[in-house]
RNA sequence: CGGGGAGUAGCGCAGCCUGGUAGCGCACCUGCCUUGGGAGCAGGGGGUCGCAGGUUCAAAUCCUGUCUCCCCGACCA
């Protein structure tokens, strides 16, 4: 490609809406352009890292043993009303009506419309296992869109879905996909963790999920470190030596609190730790009910767990208003003593007495408090989040938090769909079986936004080699020089003609601008051409990642670049 | 959905408080000049100031409504 005949307009300025590091890259290497919230215009230079990602997602996928098909984005109503998910789902759900009046929503996902193929075209055992996948554009109407590519609502996934007899053979698959992942995950030159996570609203009953590890990402994810442990502290599980509460010791007291109401507050006003104290925390559940939840001053709830306890899909803080009628009192000052409310604690609380709780009372605490003699606990659970150094709980290491990037999930479904659906094939028996599914996704946009976080300099961006845009980048550095034109589109030509992907910056421009842009947009190898090397036969070449700058022979050039690409493909 | 902020040229911003019909830098166009790290000089094009209504002789500026975008948030008990 010649970049005089490219569309490619970088910028030198970023646009003031753009926070994390990829966003601010691709907006000002002309990559995305927006069209509305979370809603982009692939550029052409975008374009190509999503499609060079795609390959290899499909290179590995097929690999797998995956099949290739494509799915409509828009879908019917009935097959969600079939499945559940119509009513479930929520508003992330983008719902409209065509002409005649009919429900259709924009597909977030495609359990229901692979599921409906499955079960009109699969009546055997004999045609199972089977694992279809595509590559399309889904809709999901997120409550907040931000970071660019990272959290769209229009967005590119890579969605398969397998299809088996039994649990072994699911099971198979899902290891199949949790390999496949990891390959796709190493040659698009990532560093990234698979850890276990929580199925949230697609259910099923395991699953993993793969996190780029980044600064910027949304999410937090524990690793162990002296074991493979590794999850998303949504999911991760805390051990807790079970040693029984030492007697109490002292009486419960009331002591004034005037004005503190947070646990830093009120133990710096009374001299005590945050861990001597317990917090109450009222939360209301999707039936309404108010449930009290008691932690360590120190710990956070991990809603998640909760849910999950209690069973429910949907639980948030109680109101101001709800905690004031709930326990006679301001928030702030919540207590588990005389409070008439189902009472669960976290598992760190059963090992506590005489702390510091709230007395259901404006401006007031209860010090010297203890359960079992003061109040009652309905239940043990461990409901709290994990935390840096944590113990692990598959050894004695420790645990470590890290920030990470979501670009792949894969989920054991089991026949949530299937039996919902009504998937089933006959067995060598000739009984019917309701076959197990897994489905397996990965954001292609947000996988290259996630190599932009990690592969960037002040400069720009540094593309690693198997997802560039382009693999060399030839810097003409004055057209109007016959030598320098004329040995630069020379070896132009020659890259093409061995296929590599090469940008010819052929403009009339300054050099400086040139090699501001050559920076800014990373393509990986950089040739410089010009009168000064020339005069000694060779060419200059530079690696975007840094290193040496070298004179290559004009001769040889051709040979050292392909090797050069060669190696970094792994090819 | 709650809280905060912002909409003025393609991008980044000033002007608004104290009304008088719009400006700066970059980018863009023309010419000269220049070619190893975003040059210089000269000339030029481009904006119904998000939208609607109101106040006023007069509104980017004051008032009301509305739309859009960005940031923060269930972590407090």
């Amino acid at each position: 490609m010649r970049y005089s005949q490219y569309f490619l307009p970088t910028t030198k300025e970023t646009p003031a809406d753009a926070e994390v590091i990829s966003h601010k890259l691709m907006l000002r290497t002309g990559m995305i352009r927006k069209v509305a919230a979370g809603i982009y215009n692939y550029m052409p230079f975008g374009l190509r890292a999503i499609r060079k990602v795609e390959q290899i997602v499909r290179e590995e996928m097929n690999r797998a043993g995956a099949i290739e098909l494509l799915m409509p984005m828009v879908t019917p109503a009935e097959l969600w009303v079939e499945s559940g998910r119509w009513e479930q789902y929520g508003k992330e759900l983008l719902r409209f009506k065509d002409r005649k009046e009919g429900d259709f929503c924009l597909g977030p996902t495609h359990e229901e419309v692979i599921t409906d193929i499955v079960r009109r075209e699969v009546r055997s055992y004999r045609q199972v296992p089977v694992n279809l996948y595509q590559i399309q554009t889904k809709f999901r109407d997120e409550i907040r869109p931000r970071f660019g590519l990272m959290r769209g609502r229009e967005f590119i996934m890579k969605d398969a879905y397998s299809f088996d007899v039994d649990d072994a053979g699911a099971d198979a698959a899902y290891e199949k996909m949790y390999q496949a992942y990891r390959r796709i995950f190493e040659r698009c030159g990532l560093r990234f963790r698979a850890v276990e996570a929580d199925t949230g609203n697609i259910g099923g009953s395991s699953s993993h999920e793969f996190m780029v590890l980044a600064e910027s990402g949304e999410d937090a994810i524990v690793s162990c470190d002296s074991c493979e442990y590794a999850a998303n502290v949504e999911k991760a599980e805390i051990r807790v030596a079970e040693t029984g509460a030492p007697a109490p010791a002292a009486a419960l007291q009331e002591v004034a609190t005037p004005g503190q109401k947070s646990i830093d507050e009120v133990a710096a006003f009374l001299k005590v730790d945050p861990r001597q104290t317990v917090k109450t925390l009222i939360v209301t559940t999707d039936t309404g009910e108010q449930v009290a939840v008691l932690l360590r001053g120190d710990h956070e709830l991990n809603e998640i767990k909760l849910c999950r306890y209690l069973g429910c899909n949907h639980l948030e803080l109680a109101s101001d208003d709800t905690v004031q009628k709930a326990t006679g009192a301001p928030s702030g000052y919540a207590g588990p003593v005389g409070l008439k409310l189902r009472i669960l604690a976290d598992l760190a609380v059963k090992s506590m007495s005489d702390f510091v709780v709230g007395a259901n009372r404006a401006d007031t605490h209860l010090a010297g408090a203890s359960h079992g003699r003061d109040f009652s606990v309905e239940a043990f659970a461990d409901l709290r989040q994990a935390e840096h150094g944590d113990p692990c709980p598959r050894c004695d290491g420790r645990l470590e938090i890290w920030r990470g990037i979501e670009v792949g999930h894969i989920f054991k479904l089991g026949t949530k769909y299937s039996e919902a659906l009504g998937a089933k094939v006959q067995d060598e028996s000739g009984k019917e079986r309701t076959l197990v599914m897994g489905c397996y996704g990965i954001g292609v946009g947000r996988t290259v936004a996630a190599a932009i976080e990690q592969n960037n300099d002040a400069n720009g961006i540094i593309w690693p080699m198997p997802i560039a845009p382009f693999q060399v980048l030839i810097t003409m550095l004055n057209p109007k020089e016959e030598a320098v034109r004329d040995a630069a589109e020379e070896l132009y030509r020659a890259l093409l003609e061995k296929g590599c992907d090469v940008l010819l910056d052929d403009r009339d421009e300054r050099p400086g601008s040139k090699f501001k842009d050559a920076d800014l947009i990373g393509i990986p190898l950089r040739v410089t051409v010009g009168a000064r090397g020339l005069q000694d036969g060779a060419f200059e070449l530079q690696a975007r990642a840094g290193g040496e700058r070298e004179m290559v022979p004009v001769d040889k050039t051709v040979e050292v670049l392909t090797a050069r690409i060669a190696a970094a493909l792994g090819t």
